[in-house]
DNA sequence: CCCAAGTGGTTGACGTGTCATCTATGAAAT
DNA sequence: ATTTCATAGATGACACGTCAACCACTTGGG
């Protein structure tokens, strides 16, 4: 019995969106990686985390806030970090009222950057992403997303 | 003016899929790495290439014809296979027709390797992916899908 | 036959992400 | 106050992916 027809398996309909979804998803972030990069010297990871600084007024937000907002593990931000501030990206700053924890400051080059790189980004998502979608399809993929997130959470170990 | 309300990005209902959807398919990832990893030592990556071996019925398969499959770069491909060859999860062999091509063999602990996951990490799919999902939405993800890949395929630098 | 161009695959350098472990501080209970 | 537990963040080791350059072989004209 090979591994498609095992009743462990997927229904073929499930088994064709699944390999379909898997594709994309990750085609999708190889392109839109090398857009960024080469547009603009930014990888994906760096604009999301310039988009939770240039969200905030102060652009000045404590990491443990972006790892949260970002859903990733405080030691990746840890390291991310380090290289953005190498690159000029982002900048330290001392908290006050928690001597334990950072600000993490928007830099002037930070922000030309983010800039820089967010037209031609999101222009990139549209073409490739939105273009020739009904309302109804982006509605289902916002309300499919959801549920999965819901799922993942409920499920944390 | 903010990025938010900057006429070249995505209108609220686009920001919102978006950002669900990237923010789930990230999570999904990551959490399917972890519970490939926890259970079957193997990572998602190790996983599809298994499954490419494991479709072909002489579980021996060319390198450009996984790394086309996978849409994988080739240098992605051959690094990975050092590391799965170290771990005896493949094995390389000559081939005769093409004195530059190498194929690449499913070992019979590669083989146990997949046979294990693949129950498990198919059960996860379906409990955090498809679960309440109808029949129409998995074929508008089908669909969408396809398109993406389309256009990826076609504005192909 | 030969040479140019293309193809299959490898390699090294480097940026990225995870895991486990660590330090330092804060907060809560005794 | 002291112990205990939780939280913020850093660090080192390692797996992973990309890019650019490379080698070896094949192919397709002249």
């Amino acid at each position: 019995m090979t591994l498609m027809t095992d009743p462990r398996w997927l229904d073929e309909t499930q088994q064709r969106a699944w390999r379909k979804y898997m594709s994309m998803q990750a085609q999708l972030n190889a392109r839109l990686n090398r857009q960024l990069q080469a547009d603009s010297k930014l990888s994906l990871s760096d604009f999301e985390v310039l988009v939770q600084l240039t969200d905030n007024p102060s652009h000045k937000v404590r990491m443990f806030e972006v790892a949260q907002a970002l859903q990733w593990e405080k030691s990746r931000l840890s390291h991310h970090l380090v290289r953005m501030q190498k690159r000029g990206l982002v900048a330290r700053e001392e908290c006050p009222s928690d001597a334990r924890g950072a600000f993490i400051v928007l830099t002037p080059e930070g922000r030309t950057a983010i800039e820089e790189a967010a037209p031609q980004h999101v222009d990139t998502v549209r073409r490739l992403f939105f273009e020739g979608m009904t309302e109804e399809q982006i509605s289902t993929l916002a309300t499919m997303s959801e549920a999965i997130l819901k799922r993942l959470a409920a499920e944390e170990d």
